[in-house]
DNA sequence: CGTGCATTTGACCACCTTCAATAAAGGTGG
DNA sequence: CCACCTTTATTGAAGGTGGTCAAATGCACG
């Protein structure tokens, strides 16, 4: 039922052992600091949180864990892209979310990790048992309200995709996606908002959307020939007419 | 582009008097209190949450707030079943959940509701001023994670809700849909498991699965048909087999 | 008993899916 | 570096699930 993870665990292992040396330092230098819910932090509670962390690497298509799996631990983004989804019996997918720097996943109970996640890109984690980051919230309570606001945004965000799954048609479906790629990105790199990054295939944006790889592929051709968007270079998007893009994602 | 509340807010008026005078007494006897989120509040604590509380009544149909509105209540319900929704500009709706009492809604941020709150029957509902409440999750810290606690389950739901809109069949949403109704409601009365109460409309379950009221209307008369279910007396159902709904609600 | 609204049922149609073929991209080994 | 194979994406044709339009039935209320 869980896909198969086609690349051997050796390297990861490796590099577990290397992130425990650079444990200390690594704090310092990432680039998601500033984004994630380690942002309410001061420099010795970052510090302490460290002491809790370990980091590991991923390469594309590696399960970083599946739907079920006892959840132990919180997964904190510091690079990379990863995709978190869930199955149904037969095999259909829903793509939960794509989730970037700065973002986490992860903090289930004790029913297990109520969506798998995966490596899309190569990938940067920071990772903490569940149980301390518990004691944490409480420790450092403002580290609590953080995540509560932030866990409030995400289901504001997955309230919108309801609409969007529920009552869009696939021409806007895949305007509001290209959109939001493009919000969540600018906000990581500085490429320009016109131009967008989507590191995920047509599978993962079909099972994001409620649609098959073909009818994306279809609107896109349309997009493009409409001369909303343009396919440049891929894994690149350029958005050419934000403004009908807009209007046709609100389903005007 | 909102929908009009068709009967008039005077008597509402008169029931937010009159709740001020029962304002004191009415944690002792709310429903509510042991699965709502002041379930982890001690008696005193109930009482000082009370004294920033108001109490109010709505009428079947009418607005509670609309998507968008200053975001400056939190609501508890506690009698009741209310409908939360969005809309996309053209009238299409999206509702993003059916809630009972022990829920809360509206617990949004400076840009307003994210979402509109309707009555869909009498309902009985407990205020809370957004900043006193955040003031409280700091005083209280149980408090807010209980919040957080109710949020990420909230999110869980949600989740499983894309699963139903972006993949799920017709048959497979409306059996998915019974049966979250009867395990939710069987939480509140003591009605057994196979005795449904649906006091939403066609229209609203329509919308609620991303389908449209023929749909459902003739996915139930299937089900009606196969001995699936039955239709005793609205607004109840019946669950004849709750074995085979369960399995097709998984996708099986 | 008639009016108004919600629900059911029927006929037809469209959007998206399914199935299938082709094209392009990526990865591996010679 | 190119040939070969695999994977991914595009494009085309046919089909089905669910939507749209329309009428009938049921039900509550005056």
């Amino acid at each position: 039922m869980k896909s198969v993870d086609l690349i051997d665990n050796v390297s990861v292992a490796q590099s577990d052992i290397t992130s425990q040396d650079l444990r200390a330092p690594s704090c310092d230098h990432c680039i998601a600091r500033l984004t994630s819910m380690c942002s309410v932090l001061e420099e010795h509670e970052i510090r302490k949180l460290s002491e809790i962390s370990s980091h590991l690497t991923k390469r594309p298509k590696q399960i970083i864990y599946s739907e079920g799996d006892s959840a132990d631990y919180l997964y904190n983004i510091r690079e990379g892209c990863v995709r978190i989804s869930k199955m149904l019996a037969d095999g259909r997918r829903q793509i939960i979310g794509f989730l970037f720097p700065g973002d986490f996943f992860g903090l289930d109970d004790q029913n297990g990790y109520s969506y798998s996640a995966e490596a899309i890109t190569e990938i940067d984690l920071c990772r903490m048992p569940r149980k301390k980051i518990l004691e944490k919230f409480v420790q450092i309570p403002k580290l609590g309200h953080k995540v509560l606001d932030i866990t409030r945004s995400e289901l504001q965000n997955t309230q919108d995709q309801m609409l969007l799954l529920g009552r869009k048609k696939a021409k806007e479906k895949l305007c509001s996606f290209v959109l939001a790629m493009a919000k969540k990105t600018s906000q990581i790199d500085n490429i320009p908002q016109s131009s967008v990054f989507l590191p995920m295939s047509r599978s993962d944006i079909a099972d994001y959307l409620g649609l098959t790889i073909e009818t994306v592929s279809r609107q896109f051709t349309i997009l493009s020939k409409d001369g909303i968007i343009s396919f440049d270079g891929n894994p690149n998007v350029t958005i050419l007419n934000a403004k009908q893009m807009t209007l046709i994602a609100a389903g005007g």
